[in-house]
DNA sequence: CTAGGGTTAG
């Protein structure tokens, strides 16, 4: 009894285990990778274990376990041996009384690993045990409920912590707790209720601002994303932005394709004196690559002292989607030899510059070299660029080879990058019939060939499984601001403007190719729309809007979010052909540089 | 003795 005292805390000799945790939770601080089974209960077979060497107890247990260290090593120092054989399990069981701290600390732990919902149980709990939460429990259980898999899916874990806070009184206590809860709206799909609680906070600091932004960008809402950026410049709290800040909103540049903006915040980094870490300048690398800049780009990757695997992902994959794969490829080698190692990420960049260039036989071994050289499990994303590349070059019999090789679980996806017209589509449908890509790809494929009656039917089909298309949109950026145009969409003041320009270049384009005729046309119209919806189509509103509103020889840089048709890629030529100006185009899936008319994709794409 | 906000692809 006497070696128990250098285990137990003052006035807990006798308490059973049991009454500070119950047996159905102790898998929960213990996961089986952790835990060290207990031989038995009772004291007397611990003593047996006598052998057990010293060192195997982590001297790091015994300092972050006694909360009184003091005096628990003093006694310590006068007994021995010194806790033979206890290990972690024993020491938390005997030792340690439950109190709020130490729900706090397990709460914590739980909610950044891989099971977040375990710390939500854990505080669910902490409370019907009675014990009650602080200050510090909601922000990390309000943590784990923004970190769960899908948030989005189960916000009722995070609205019952609110109201828990609520009822305590805990809601303007303090600025953790407001800007955990951000957060957790945010990231929860949520975004406009953070908004709420974010405009209800009276004292604003920069994490809680940074949670708003980086609420924005999670959620899509780019542009919102830097409107509240532009807000925190102009507070009268006078809150500078910090590295954090930064990354969020380069990050939404990025997305944008903001140029100016991105430059903006380049020379705000220098001005503000932050220092230009490897986060920071990897943001800006793939701002300026996504942003139609690969030179720029590149030449910051060339002066980054220090480059991690992100740095060098960013920068082979901003060297793919601008068509130069050779460089792509060349880089990924240097990578490899500076020895840093790929990660699933960089494979993808590397697979979609085979794919952009037609390099099939590259692409192939690198698929292969993924799994057997650095142990990188490919997913759906490289399945699906190396099946992309594989139909673009043509060979539809390897491709089909290739799908028929991936793991089930995997295929679902897959389909919709494959240019297999009927058959493909078909396939991927009976695996999924709601995937409104697969109807999408296969009413193109119909409107490609001219069979209407089957685009029809496709499109009933649609219908009938209420399935849509998302609707085109293209922005372009001028003077700073980002003007977004949907399909169709007649809403912008300057429509008038608009028109007549639309008007200028398909008065240009007959004259040039007379008997240009409507070709590729999206499912959803009627026939008879076909001639005005080609002509509407969101990035050909951009692009003139862009010539109106940007001085002559400038160059026009437009963003579109699925990929571009057929027919607005001739205009596009056209364009920078009559009106002598470079026209830069990010679609979904590469860049388009529009030069003297001709694409620097070489029509391949 | 414990606290909130983070960049790549898709």
């Amino acid at each position: 009894m006497k070696e128990d005292l250098a285990l137990t805390v003052p006035g807990d000799e006798n308490t059973p285990t049991e009454k500070h945790l119950a047996p159905e939770f102790e898998s929960l601080l213990f996961p089986p990778s952790l835990s060290f089974v207990a031989s038995s209960s009772s004291s007397s077979s611990l003593h047996e274990e006598a052998e057990t060497d010293p060192r195997e107890i982590d001297p790091r247990w015994r300092r972050r376990r006694h909360p009184n260290g003091g005096q628990a090593a003093g006694r310590r120092r006068r007994l021995r041996p010194v806790q033979p054989r206890l290990r972690p399990r024993h020491l938390l069981l005997h030792q340690t009384p439950l109190n709020t701290f130490i729900w706090n600390s397990m709460i914590r732990g739980l909610a950044h690993g891989s099971s977040p919902a375990d710390a939500v149980a854990l505080y669910n709990k902490m409370l019907a045990e009675g014990y009650s939460p602080n200050n510090y429990t909601f922000p990390f259980v309000l943590t784990a409920c923004a970190n769960l898999v899908d948030a989005a899916a189960t916000p009722g874990l995070g609205l019952a912590v609110h109201g828990t806070l609520l009822r305590r009184g805990f809601e303007d206590f303090d600025p953790y707790i407001q800007t955990a809860l951000v957060n957790f709206y945010a990231n929860s799909g949520s975004i406009d209720t953070a908004r709420h609680l974010f405009d209800r906070c009276r004292r604003r600091d920069v994490a809680l601002w940074n949670a708003l932004i980086r609420g924005y960008a999670q959620s899509c809402r780019f542009s919102e994303a830097v409107q509240v950026f532009r807000r925190m410049q102009d507070d009268s709290d006078r809150i500078r932005g910090d590295e954090i800040t930064t990354l969020s909103v380069v990050s939404a540049c990025a997305h944008l394709g903001a140029l100016d903006l991105g430059r903006w915040i380049h020379s705000y980094i220098g001005k503000n004196q932050m220092r230009l870490t490897v986060n920071l300048g990897t943001a800006l690398i793939n701002m300026y690559a996504k942003c139609g800049e690969i030179e720029a780009a590149f030449s910051m990757f060339d002066e980054m002292p220090h480059k991690d695997v992100r740095t060098w992902s960013v920068m082979i994959g901003g060297l793919a989607i601008h068509g130069h794969a050779r460089e792509a490829l060349l880089l990924f080698t240097e990578m490899k030899t500076m020895g840093v190692t790929p990660d699933s990420v960089t494979f993808t960049g590397v697979l979609s510059a085979c794919s952009h260039a037609g390099l099939v036989r590259e692409g192939l071994r690198i698929l292969e070299e993924m799994k057997t050289i650095h142990g990188v499990s490919p997913t759906i994303e490289h399945y699906g660029c190396a099946v992309d590349l594989l139909g673009r070059a043509g060979r539809l019999e390897k491709a089909l080879e290739l799908i028929k090789g991936i793991p089930m679980d995997l295929d679902v996806v897959l389909w919709g990058n494959l240019e297999m017209g009927e058959m493909a589509a078909k396939e991927m449908l009976q695996l999924d019939p709601q995937n409104a890509g697969a109807l999408v790809f296969l009413s193109n494929a119909y409107a490609s060939v001219g069979r209407w009656d089957k685009v029809e039917e496709t499109r009933e089909t649609m219908k009938e499984r209420r399935i849509q298309k998302p609707p085109g949109s293209s922005s372009v950026e001028v003077g700073g601001i980002v003007h977004e145009f949907t399909s169709g969409d007649p809403s912008h003041p300057e429509m008038n403007q608009i028109y007549a320009m639309l008007d200028e270049i398909s008065r240009l384009r007959s004259a040039q190719e007379p008997r240009h005729v409507a070709g590729a046309v999206s499912f959803d119209m009627d026939e008879e729309d076909k001639e005005q919806c080609l002509a509407q189509h969101s990035e050909k509103l951009a692009l003139a809007f862009g010539l109106l509103k940007t001085r002559p020889g400038t160059t026009v840089r437009i963003i579109k979010n699925l990929r571009i048709c057929e027919d607005c890629h001739s205009v596009m030529k056209l364009a920078s052909e009559a009106f002598g100006r470079t026209v830069i185009v990010r679609d979904r899936a590469r860049f388009h540089h529009f030069r003297r008319g001709s694409c620097s994709c070489g029509d391949y794409w």
